[in-house]
DNA sequence: GAGCTGGCATAACAGCGTTATGTAAAAAAT
DNA sequence: ATTTTTTACATAACGCTGTTATGCCAGCTC
């Protein structure tokens, strides 16, 4: 029979290889940096050769790609970490400080995600950005509470998440870039932009202040504490759309 | 004599090599982007080798510095024709305009001053960040005169000067990476941005408003039909301080 | 004019991502 | 149980990168 042109595989791929390749690859990417991300390093730790990297990821694009959406799970992690409480302006504060505890603890993978599009002959695809872009839709809900306990001025949550997003990942890219030293160091200015962006989307200053401190405290239990690896461990990894 | 140490050049560089090196390369990365500046090709298209490079700048990484030394001169230019008006605020969202006008006409540009700390294993001394940082005095002699002028809540104008920079640099960093679309696309959270900042450093709704729009009005004149390159013709060109 | 000095060309080295080729192993078919 | 098929992976090569050792020769100083 050679009608149906059925394929199925006569042999698979190793399912721990690609998970290997890939705990290495986030090991050397954190420890050593983006320069030490070759495939040649990777396959020497691994104790195979570069084609491996080829047969599972298609090349070192498929590999940075698996490991950014890696990075935009650990992001969802910390997320959903943060409780919804009475104060929505709190919570939608410690959004950002998740955030940005989040982009300090894996300072590389967060550079790759959003810095490696342009530099490194790496880009990532529409869907990987609407996949990241995906992340935002937690913070979008908690601005419609918001703006449902009458916080905010405007009605457009999808607005206001984008200008959060976009204001708090300004503040941690400087920061990673050590662009933001003494007396406007990166933890005096995040505190003033939080409360700055609150009362500009239409809290009151007394009110705003009162929900970013409420935040501040609210960081270390529901953020710094919690263990950030949802995929580390065994099971189904990350999205198998390749 | 051999006691006077004093090593006077026997032979000098040739002045014109240094700037079609640059001229080069700036033209490479803004028609090919970042993966065609390598050493070789610039010296091919320079007609030299590529010890030229190494002999002008230490190697790419000084070329690269004196490209971002280029970036930052063209944004202090456009900055310099900011006019200098009754409505402050006005003036200093004319400033945020400028800073993301100069991006997005020069994107790959922007990339190296602000993205290549971490990837591509170059990295920027702490007196280039410095040199990068001084461009921001000017916004905060704008932020001053709205503190003076009463639109500002806090009396920290530098403190303001990075809010407004951070928060500028992530809208425009996600702008360029292309993850603002429809229907919250780069126009529409930028305009909220400005809106959005003013009001939430102290200027009200009305006030803020009317500036956003004023420096709409001025962005045209005092900064797009400015000539950019202030440092493309003859003369000195950068800092010479390597 | 002689001599030193440093710019630049040539060519090599180590590394990179990627790919052609061969082999061996596992699944499918008989 | 054997054969056939198909794929994963190793090996080695290609073209590319930044960098550097070597050598030549132009130009300044004396």
């Amino acid at each position: 029979m050679l009608c149906h042109t059925v394929k199925v595989s006569p042999r698979r791929s190793n399912p721990q290889t690609r998970s290997t390749l890939v705990d290495i690859a986030a090991r050397l990417l954190a420890d050593e940096g983006p320069q030490s991300l070759s495939a040649r390093r990777i396959a020497a730790e691994a104790g195979s050769s570069t084609m491996a990297v080829y047969t599972n990821f298609g090349g070192m694009s498929g590999l940075v790609r698996e490991m950014v959406y890696e990075g935009f799970a650990r992001l969802e992690a910390y997320f959903s970490h943060v409780a919804l409480t009475a104060d929505p302006v709190a919570d939608m504060t410690l959004f950002g400080r998740a955030y940005r505890h989040n982009a300090l603890t894996n300072p590389h993978l967060y550079a790759v995600m959003f810095g490696g599009a342009s530099l490194a002959g790496f880009s990532l695809t529409a869907e990987d950005r609407q996949y990241g872009r995906y992340t935002l839709s937690t913070v979008v809900e908690c601005a419609n509470r918001c703006i449902a306990a009458d916080r905010f001025r405007t009605g457009d949550a999808e607005l206001v998440a984008h200008q959060l997003w976009t204001a708090i990942h300004g503040l941690v890219t400087l920061e990673l870039g050590d662009y933001l030293i003494d007396p406007c160091n990166a933890d005096v200015v995040f505190e003033a932009q939080l409360t700055t962006l609150m009362v500009g989307v239409g809290d009151t200053v007394e009110s705003a202040t009162r929900s970013v401190a409420s935040s501040r405290r609210r960081l270390k239990k529901e953020v710094e504490d919690v263990r950030p690896d949802p995929s580390m461990e065994e099971g189904p990894r990350y999205k198998r759309t390749v």
